[in-house]
DNA sequence: TGAAGTTACTTGCATTTGCATGTAATTGCC
DNA sequence: GGCAATTACATGCAAATGCAAGTAACTTCA
């Protein structure tokens, strides 16, 4: 075998393996465009990123904690702590002290909210089918599932 | 069929497919913890995101204009041209004028950047093979292959 | 039970980032 | 050739973000 970048040794650089032969240089392309196309299509909405992440995660999930919202929408806590103050300022969601943890609190989507995500997840639709135009129902479930494996893989909470 | 969201139209909500169906929301999981376990790894080495990305991608295709750069290390064209200023400061990299084009500069390595490529590939790598324990070459490749066809949907160059 | 340690969130501060705009160089077209 | 449109990059500025530190509320365990 005349290149040693092809063995299962450690490849010895990015050149070898070629952009294109490295999925987080993929991944970081391919989320990239997604965001920022959100951010343009939703920013005269007055929604930054992470305030669409926290509502969109709120939307499948009612009632979480701060924490476990910064996990799912990956955000910074303090990032979030914000982000959400200024949900809440503009009405989009309500924050109440968990009444058995008294530190913690629970974020909840008012109507207000629900009715912003919901002029929100077209736009949220059209990018993800953007992105899978022609490729197949089965090929989209094999790399769903892929993706499932490697969140198990990285991920540091249970979640 | 009783559940609408289980048909071919679209999905009314993130709820009805589920966060884990919604390759975006993987997608943005895996991605942060990937960046963030970078950012931590490299920052003492006063390397940013955009910096590690400059680097990594010029180590792979040496000599890009500042828009190419930009697209392929998906950095705002006005961001990197700070990034890039300063990775010149620091001796990184080398920025001069495009023989033909005068508006536009040519970004090489130096031997300096290189050597900080060097440091950081490692880690690189190690994340990369993080998201993949476990997970077949065969399996790996199909995804690649996925992930390719995704970028081509969604690219607005090229490249 | 009570002091030390942990957890949940907030806040101060400096950096990073993005959008809008400015400047210089090139291209297109009459 | 020459003027309008376009392209490449730089910069002003405000918003977003991350890290470190602070506060308050549990937990643990002697």
């Amino acid at each position: 075998m005349k290149d040693a970048e092809k063995t299962d040794s450690r490849p010895a650089d990015l050149a070898a393996i070629g952009l294109d032969g490295y999925a987080p240089y993929l991944m970081n392309r391919i989320m990239g465009r997604y965001n920022a196309t959100l951010r343009a299509e939703m920013g005269a909405l007055g929604l930054s990123t992470a305030k669409m992440r926290a509502l969109a995660i709120l939307s499948a999930r009612d009632g979480l904690q701060m924490s476990a919202l910064g996990v799912y929408a990956v955000v910074e806590q303090s990032t979030l702590s914000r982000v959400i103050e200024g949900l809440e300022t503009d009405g989009l969601v309500t924050r109440q002290t968990d009444e058995i943890d008294h530190r913690a609190s629970r974020i909840t989507l008012t109507a207000t909210g629900r009715a912003a995500f919901d002029r929100l997840w077209p736009h949220m639709l059209d990018a993800h089918d953007a992105m899978f135009a022609g490729i197949s129902a089965g090929e989209r479930e094999a790399f769903l599932a892929t993706l499932r494996n490697m969140l198990r893989n990285i991920r540091k909470h249970d979640f």
